[in-house]
DNA sequence: ATTTGACTTAGAGTGCGCTCCAACACCGAG
DNA sequence: CTCGGTGTTGGAGCGCACTCTAAGTCAAAT
């Protein structure tokens, strides 16, 4: 039961379109290709899933095409470069997480606006 | 002491670049332009920088610059459209909150990730 | 008197990340 | 045997948010 999945079904779990994973390949972003199928479509594994999925988060978080592209090249060259990947993820990390606490920032600036509007339509019943 | 700041100097405050701050306007993003100098120079008021960086949090927290015009057109309107401009910020504030959510939810995939390769290097002296 | 530098405009250009198109191949159902 | 559906490709197109260019104005400094 496990002679892999067709692009709308990689489509259809990980959120992105077809035309999305083939972009990602297209711009290198999967270390391994998905195999063919005999009619020449793509046949993706559950590894090929998984890799995806990271994939995905990685770009919601805002990594940029060309740092999964730099990224995949690392996981491409296999072992000798888990240092680098955990380099590379640790330096997205923090980044990710500064960005969060800008946004409470940001939201707080939000939430005071918000404040003031409510309490000038209180108070001028409008 | 209050004569009006320049595009310079509203730039330097908010982090926007004047190129910014004058697209901004073009686009419909200030509810007042800043009056102008004798020279034509535009001279910005405490409202307007205070307005500026409303904007650039709007911004930060990923509100479209469409959006923002419409908030800019309510706030042109004055007193009648308080109502409408609070539930556009409430709104908002509900996308940036689950924006956070979400980003919180991708970091401990990344995270976890980062596990797996902390012990892959440790297990594998590399 | 000239030069420097900050400003003005309309409009063109850029970079990113998709997103779609046209033309084609193949499979299974009716 | 045709049709609909799903896939393939290279390359074009799009939307967004800037970002910059060119040509000009003006004031202060040298």
């Amino acid at each position: 039961m496990d002679e892999g999945m067709t692009i709308a079904e990689v489509a259809r779990r990980t959120g992105l379109t077809a035309h999305t994973l083939r972009y990602y390949e297209r711009a290198g972003l999967l270390p391994s290709p998905p195999p063919r199928g005999v009619n020449g479509h793509r046949c993706y594994t559950q590894r090929h899933l998984d890799w995806v999925v990271l994939l995905s988060r990685l770009r919601a978080t805002g990594m940029s095409i060309a740092g999964m592209r730099r990224y995949a090249e690392l996981a491409g060259n296999g072992l000798p470069t888990s240092r680098e990947r955990l380099e590379l993820l640790l330096v997205h990390r923090a980044q990710v997480a500064s960005r969060i606490e800008q946004l409470r920032d940001d939201l707080t600036l939000i939430d005071n606006k918000i404040d003031i509007y409510r309490k000038s339509i209180e108070e001028n019943h409008v």
